[in-house]
DNA sequence: ATCATTTGTAAGTATTTGCTCACAAAAATA
DNA sequence: TATTTTTGTGAGCAAATACTTACAAATGAT
């Protein structure tokens, strides 16, 4: 007779997708503290054990989800400052697809933000660096591109600017876990690049 | 003969300051998963038992740090908003006092961001909440008295340009967590209040 | 000087954590 | 069909965690 009854198996390829999904769905909804492996293996539906079959460690499922967001945000990211249109509207672009994947992936938001601190792992650190700094200088990028252009006022600094860009999705994630109902997003990214706009007019 | 050589007492009080003191040292240094009650006793130089002896738990602790903030910064925002002299100097002033505080508790930042969304505490996200809500509104309360008084462009959205310029604090607590040794901090409050200014003229 | 109060210690506690291991059973391959 | 490989289980492990407790010693009031 078989000791457990219906065992369904499925490919590891399969299963780190559902072990990652699951991960930001209880950072979501429960908070990074009740991210066990334990709590994990409950919302996947399969043992812990089997979570370890899958990933060596709790960390490297991290660092996994880490190298989606480089290979999913930013990428898509370096892609659209590189695009043959007009600097004004590429920076439109740039910044609502940050915007949309932000608000698409909102577990991701605290794993980033917290993970890396709380943990003070050299190797999260410099992922999340490297996810800040290229957000950071393909802003900046378009930017240059737009004042080498003609378009925009040669006297702002790229730099300033970029880091005063930052501070929009970054201020978009806070909102999010704060003021969650009441944040009006609608045309957020809209409202922000007139801002931005306005700052680089000649 | 005694047990115990040479034992140091202080009061309360002043154990309560050295701790909240320690778990900054702590989290600045060595990161939130270090902050263990253990290391804190260690940093402190007492021993854990006489960790509990001054405040019942170690979520107490946090919370009485978050009021501290609330205290030492928000009522100092709150002053410099209600001052009397033109609004341009006065958010100017009101930005710089934020950066000045920021770049004095490091350790501050990391507690305030990770700690609310690691606990997922629905406590310490209100007090969170509160601090970042009136940054945002006593930014927002001088936009508007500086649009009143006819200095500035009153097309613009006060409630917009709030979550702009929340930005700047969040992103500089974000750039000295990520890039602490390159960031270019002198003057920074005068050069992101610049960008504000060209968003106010009329 | 006596004694209550305060502050300290050291050695516990129960619980949780990330992870391992021996073995069961489904799927792929021969 | 027979065998190997892959995916699963559930019990259990050492280490860490927040916190407690019994008792020691310093301090302040009478």
């Amino acid at each position: 007779m078989s000791k457990y009854l219906q065992m369904i198996r499925k490919s590891t390829d399969l299963r780190q997708e559902e072990i990652k999904k699951a991960v930001l769905s209880i950072i979501h909804r429960d908070g990074l503290k009740n991210l066990s492996t334990k709590n994990l293996a409950r919302e996947v539906g399969i043992s812990e054990g089997a979570i370890f079959r899958h990933f060596n460690t709790k960390r490297d499922i991290i660092m996994s989800i880490m190298d989606d967001v480089i290979e999913d945000l930013i990428e898509n990211l370096r892609k659209i400052s590189l695009e043959d249109i007009p600097p004004p509207e590429r920076l439109f672009k740039y910044l609502c697809n940050t915007v949309t994947y932000l608000l698409e992936n909102q577990g991701i938001t605290i794993l980033l933000f917290s993970e890396a601190s709380y943990e003070n792992d050299a190797e999260m650190l410099e992922k999340l660096n490297y996810i800040f700094n290229n957000q950071k200088q393909l802003a900046g990028k378009i930017i240059s591109d737009g004042i080498a252009f003609g378009t925009w006022d040669e006297s702002v600094s790229v730099v300033d600017l970029s880091s005063l860009y930052m501070g929009i999705p970054i201020t978009l994630n806070i909102e999010l876990i704060l003021n969650r109902e009441n944040f009006q997003q609608e045309n957020f990214c809209k409202r922000m690049f007139e801002f931005i706009l306005k700052i680089l007019k000649k």
